[in-house]
DNA sequence: CTTGACCTTCCAGTGGCTGGAAGCCCCAGG
DNA sequence: CCTGGGGCTTCCAGCCACTGGAAGGTCAAG
């Protein structure tokens, strides 16, 4: 399969598999036109790195889950534990826009929204 | 003030100030070394952008709030909108970490996290 | 006079792509 | 045989909001 092919197969886009390849996640065979020729396995890995990417981890959290995925050897800690700490950096992140969330509910009430000038949203951003 | 001195009050880096300068956020005067020499109305302002990136609102939200803000004529809706829609890109974002945290945390329930080879996590990222 | 803390500019890198230019490859239609 | 259009290639630049570091000027204390 071709570049576009496999784009489309993944709804992925094929600038995204490039910089795959490039960061070295996978390294699809050339035809002898210079192509990239994606067989079922270059496939199944980009298959695996876009639903991890999608749940949020990072890319070297991917190189080393597909290392993993790969390593018929492996531990299953590892994997636990990778996926442990990216939930806690989730948790984190949730928490902290949960906070922001609420400051700025409570300065838009208080905001009258109008033609006039008085703003307790910029009231509270000019004196903190 | 100098740089430092002001990124010690506001516990903002120099590196920052500078990148708002360069971005053309604040326009600090010179002093004939070439130092920038921060009046207090600098020091407010960069407090002004400091407290609104620390709520999370883009530069460009900033720069727009910095300009209502030194707009004695602006109408309060206008800085309601831009913070209203910022609340809505939180809570987008809060409504994203939150699908994948529950995915994330049903397949660590699942995982053993021992010294076998066997992993739920990785089963699921290879067929979705 | 030296030391060390400060300040300056400029260039490069972060993460994870994304856009675009320039150019090759391939196939169908006329 | 030529043309057009799509797909493929590489490479360079840009996004956001900084951050790090090098190279060099400035200043006050000892």
């Amino acid at each position: 399969m071709n570049i576009g092919a496999v784009a489309r197969r993944l709804n992925l886009p094929a600038k995204t598999i490039r910089y795959y390849e490039d960061i070295g996640l996978l390294r699809p065979p050339r035809d002898e036109n210079g192509y990239r020729h994606f067989r079922e396995t270059d496939v199944h890995k980009l298959a695996f790195l876009a639903r991890a990417r999608a749940l949020g981890f990072t890319i070297e959290d991917c190189r080393a889950l597909l290392s993993l995925y790969e390593d018929a050897g492996r531990e299953s800690v590892r994997v636990k534990r990778i996926a442990e700490d990216h939930l806690a950096r989730i948790d984190e992140k949730i928490e902290h826009l949960r906070s922001l969330r609420s400051t700025l509910a409570h300065l838009i009430e208080c905001c009258a929204g109008d033609h006039r000038p008085d703003c307790p949203i910029l009231e509270d951003l000019g004196q903190g």
